[in-house]
DNA sequence: GCGATCAGCT
DNA sequence: CACAGCTGATCGC
């Protein structure tokens, strides 16, 4: 079997080896833009997307010809450097694809779904997918409480919000992003024979989008003044804008994805919302894994760690890719999914210092947000019982041990959990196979061993990497963090093994 | 002074 | 949390 397409992760999703950035929010060397929306479009000096992709980022973005843009048609291959590149269409919005790989050096394959759904939608072409050896996925809805009910049932829905408001003599206020929804909901209202007035942004981009489009509406720009009788079509920031406040007998809708999370209504603060979501549910990510039959996952966007946790428990090797390395914590092993029962309870962790910092670290990891991260370390530096760890933990966090190496490579701390726990060699191995993280192996061993936590302190820790530096043997140094090991709770521990 | 990027907020 | 996008601050030419 050929190695796997090598992906990083430094600031976005990066492939090293074909020095190609995906959808990167920052502008760069070379890069693929899946689609127009602006979180994934930047200036890059090479642009590779698709034809109707490129048109809309020089009518919305005004891009004119500041780098290389590289059109590439939907489904055929093209050679480039070494690689073979194929689109597929991705159904996410008009012009969205995703981008296939292949080495020709061995035939190693790689597929980057960018958005996507698998669902049929009005304005964009049906997604296509193939097989590859790497899957590189978003799984913005990637827990099982996102399943959208048939997308025929919404417009249904979506349509009769809008005739019986109209029939009480409201003005209908639909709430969907500019490019993409808008489309959807504009096709889908084109049968209902109700007249349509749409936001500037909606007029702009629909225009731009028309000619490929099917049967729409009569449709024209938002005037208050005519506004009766027409279905409203607006953009989400739109939706309690003095235009739509002015229309004092409007009724709202949303039309999210997230119409499926508790109280969206009330959060939105819309008076309907529906499910209409241009990305893919529950179970489409589960069919496009079952497709696409990848050796290795990487996800994007939302809910990753679950979704690799699932995808995990059904055979797949799959790892979030964007949440760890975040910080430079150097622990830069995929994140460790750890199931909310196992880590939410304070004595998981022992006492001491230096399961303070493990503690830190295991948030750290957890959370998105880069401010809530320095906010835990912070946290974390304030509570040190005594200044001089003050040091300690910034190095350990920062994934250093010292000055020097400690010569304690990975088999050495194999022979150190084997025999501090009741696992053997096969055992061992089959943990360590499916999960393809050392401090996350090393949990799961630790949690089959006989262990007597004592509380520990950075300086402790410390301690044990002066000793293993100064030991002569490979015993020695076995030994050492057997015990060090023996006295620290599992998750504690494993956030040792990965320093 | 401009464009590009970023933090922050919906 | 955030499907995407705005605003205002800051950086750099």
């Amino acid at each position: 079997m050929s190695p796997l397409i090598e992906v990083t992760h430094p600031r976005g999703i990066y492939l090293p080896e074909a020095d190609l950035w995906l959808d990167p929010h920052f502008g760069g060397k070379r890069a693929f833009i899946s689609h127009a929306h602006s979180d994934h479009v930047a200036r890059h000096e090479m642009t590779f997307c698709s034809e109707v992709t490129r048109d809309l980022m020089k009518t919305r973005y005004g891009y004119k010809s500041e780098g290389e843009m590289r059109v590439l048609p939907m489904r055929e291959v093209v050679e480039w450097e070494g690689w073979e590149l194929r689109l597929l269409p991705a159904g996410h919005i008009i012009g969205s694809a995703m981008l296939h790989l292949t080495r020709k050096a061995d035939g190693a394959t790689l597929l980057y779904t960018g958005d996507y759904k698998l669902r049929q939608g009005l304005s964009s072409e049906r997604c296509e997918l193939l097989h590859a050896d790497t899957l590189i996925m978003e799984c913005t809805f990637g827990l099982p409480q996102f399943t959208f009910p048939p997308t025929a049932q919404v417009v249904a829905q979506v349509l009769k919000f809008a005739q019986e408001t109209l029939e009480d003599g409201g003005i209908p206020v639909l709430l969907g992003y500019s490019l993409g929804k808008a489309q959807e909901i504009l096709c889908a209202l084109a049968e209902a024979g109700h007249p349509v007035m749409v936001h500037k942004s909606i007029w702009d981009m629909t225009r731009a989008v028309a000619p490929l489009l099917g049967k729409l509406p009569d449709y024209r720009l938002f005037d208050a003044a005519l506004a009766a009788g027409h279905v409203l079509l607006f953009p989400p920031s739109n939706g309690r804008s003095i235009a739509i406040k002015k229309l004092k007998v409007c009724r709202t809708a949303m039309l999210t994805g997230w119409a499926l999370q508790p109280g969206a209504r009330f959060r939105y603060q819309v008076d309907e919302i529906f499910p209409l979501s241009d990305h893919a549910d529950y179970p489409e990510l589960i069919e496009t894994v079952e497709e696409v039959k990848p050796r290795r996952v990487w996800l994007v966007h939302g809910s990753t760690r679950e979704f690799a946790a699932d995808l995990r428990l059904r055979g797949f090797e799959a790892w979030t890719l964007e949440k760890a390395d975040q910080l430079e914590l150097t622990l830069q092993s995929a994140s460790p999914v750890v199931r909310p029962a196992l880590e939410k309870s304070a004595d998981d962790w022992g006492e001491g210092s230096f399961a303070q910092w493990a503690a830190a670290c295991a948030q750290t990891a957890e959370v998105a947000s880069r401010l809530k991260k320095v906010e835990v370390l912070a946290g974390l530096l304030k509570s040190l019982p005594s200044e001089d760890e003050l040091p300690l933990a910034a190095r350990f966090s920062s994934g250093s041990t010292g000055d020097t190496p400690l010569n304690t490579g990975w088999s050495l701390l194999k022979r150190a959990l084997i025999e501090l726990s009741a696992v053997n060699e096969v055992e061992y191995r089959t943990i360590s196979r499916s999960q393809a993280d050392t401090g996350r192996t090393a949990f799961l061993v630790l949690q089959r061993a006989a262990l007597s936590p004592t509380p520990c302190s950075l300086s402790n820790v410390a301690a044990l990497f002066d000793q293993l530096r100064k030991a002569g043997s490979q015993m020695e140094r076995v030994t050492l963090i057997k015990t060090r090991l023996q006295h620290l709770t599992a998750a504690a521990g494993s956030w040792l093994v990965r320093l």
